[in-house]
DNA sequence: GTCTATAGCCCGATAGAC
DNA sequence: GTCTATCGGGCTATAGAC
């Protein structure tokens, strides 16, 4: 009805953090930035003074939000199987089903700010920590624990690059359906066939 | 001694590659090609006539020669376990023990050209046949050898970025580790620990 | 709090000397 | 085949009207 678009703060981050997770650091230029929010470019400079570090701080301070809901079913429910179930389920929602990348991986390459990659990286190790505990409460030693979280990140964030590589998620939805029996030891309907 | 500059093509491209995969396509600037290489633009230019996206397109073909070399023991060696252990090593030798990040990781995201996203498509799915049939020749029947081997490619491509995300390479040393026995279904001195 | 307009710089790319 | 110098444009960022 206007020249004037004024937009709420969660969506705002949402398609920032979209234009982010497609482009990396360096890719998301501010007209890109702009063309997702709506928002002219002084604009966003208004919502966020610091320019675009402060932007990709806030989108990974969102998504730290969106991990924290994440994880929540791995301390609220009981049943490691069922915790991890349900994590599971809710990451495939938070990745689109693995139709969009991970910003753990798009923003961490070389020309993004040290403080980004920085944030980054405190992602990561709290999504490790999260699925230790529970990896622990399934019966891991704490070794044993650590070691399946770090194999669970790292067949989520390959399953999104091998998926966006190839063009197609259901490498995706395969690590989905393997993360239960990758981190609480038990088979659930997958079986991922490393016999001895 | 000089203020004229000439270098060998096999490393330009090597230096060419080294920005392309630290900064992604996008983020790898002439500026910083120029400095890589030690080659003013005008000079790539003359090289590389169709400028940046010849510039990766001929980065990415290095990089299949690379693959080719990595690739090279799935058939030569008869043994597949000693076949999957040879690649295994090349691996960790073309990704410097996990402290470089993958081409088709980083030069896949929105923002690079379609040819080169494709270019690297190939790529994979090249490397993917190749582990697919090394794993059929392991015992594995058709649909269980295509799942190895794109789960192969899923663990190193991730293992990269957590390694890169975290700052420290260990989590790559582990998924070279876990490679014979994730192709080839036989447990090596590493095992996955997903008994049933 | 949004906009238009613009500053100043670096981008990819080119011209032309040597 | 390398270089210096430069072009036009997109980049991040800012000024100032409404």
């Amino acid at each position: 009805m206007s020249r004037t678009a004024s937009v709420d703060d969660r969506a705002l981050l949402a398609s920032l953090a979209a234009v982010f997770r497609a482009q990396g650091y360096s890719g998301a230029s501010l007209a890109a930035l702009s063309d997702a929010t709506g928002l002219q470019k002084a604009s966003l400079y208004h919502r966020f003074p610091g320019g675009k570090p402060a932007m990709a701080a806030a989108v990974l301070s969102d998504v730290g939000r969106t991990f924290a809901e994440v994880l929540e079913p791995l301390t609220a429910i009981e049943s490691p199987a069922a915790a991890v179930a349900e994590m599971a389920r809710r990451v495939s929602s938070a990745y689109a089903d693995g139709r969009v990348g991970c910003v753990l991986d798009t923003m961490t390459l070389e020309g993004a700010p040290t403080a980004v990659k920085d944030q980054a990286a405190g992602l990561a190790r709290h999504w490790i920590d999260a699925m230790t505990q529970v990896a622990a409460r399934s019966g891991a030693d704490e070794e044993e624990a650590a070691r399946r979280a770090r194999s669970a990140l790292v067949s989520i964030e390959g399953a999104l690059v091998v998926s966006r590589v190839l063009g197609e998620p259901s490498e995706f939805d395969r690590a989905i359906e393997a993360l239960p029996a990758l981190l609480t030891g038990t088979t659930g309907e997958t079986d991922r066939g490393t016999a001895r």
